[in-house]
DNA sequence: CCTGGCGTTGACATCGGCGTCAAGGTCTAG
DNA sequence: CTAGACCTTGACGCCGATGTCAACGCCAGG
């Protein structure tokens, strides 16, 4: 199939697709007329890759996957480099959640203060960057 | 004050003081050899856009109160505006860490299917975008 | 033949908060 | 006088994924 074909199926855009190739993720065969020509286990590629950007990944960490696909596995997430990533990126969620969660007390406790005293000086809190 | 002291006092780059300025909230007196030339007032402005920003607002976001300090408050979140900013800020959090944590499930049943069989088609999910 | 819908490559624009370099002016100590 | 530490404005670079425009090639239908 065709570059069209292949967005549509996908729910993406030529524009990403082409992007996905030429950081060497996505590769295409071309036909006689200098299109892209792409098969079955491409289409399954580029719902891996859709699938784990809408997720939240970084095209980056889409690559261990993408190469499990390639190395014949039905599931991109068959192979331990894939699933280092999952674990990964639990951590980094794990993370996320527990600076969000402190921002969020901090807030509250904000919000508290204001509501007491209209008028008086607040603490800083430094750190972080 | 010059520029640099107050990047010092503050715990930022005179980059960024010039960055917030052409953002229009750092206002800059100018002594006669065109010098930036800041006050106390100025000080309490710098640190708090700075203390906002490291925990995760946006410069836009610190307007509110920057106008709060401006207007003679010895707090920059004395003012609704400001503590609308806060709500809205908390509100943000919730919806993200709500999406973390989707996700978060997600990979950990990910993880699950991957440890019991390492073959087998694995079912997508799509939306979001 | 011509139109229009597909494809091709290449390159610039976006968003935010800066870093960093360039080319100059200013002031102070030695 | 000069070095050098400060200041000025201006402008380009970065990151990631993608939109969008340009200028062109390919192909099928009327």
């Amino acid at each position: 199939m065709r570059i069209g074909e292949l967005a549509d199926k996908v729910g993406t855009s030529t524009r990403s697709l082409r992007y996905y190739e030429s950081q060497g993720l996505l590769g295409a065969r071309r036909s006689a007329n200098g299109y892209r020509d792409y098969d079955e286990l491409d289409l399954r590629v580029a719902r891996e890759i859709r699938s784990l950007l809408d997720i939240g990944f970084a095209l980056e960490e889409t690559r261990p996957f993408v190469a499990c696909l390639r190395a014949g596995n039905s599931a991109g997430d068959a192979c331990p480099d894939a699933v280092a990533v999952y674990r990964r990126k639990i951590e980094e969620i794990d993370d996320c959640v527990e600076r969000l969660h402190a921002v969020r007390s901090h807030l509250e406790g904000q919000l508290e203060r204001a509501k007491e005293h209209k008028e008086k000086t607040c603490p800083r809190l430094r750190r972080n960057t």
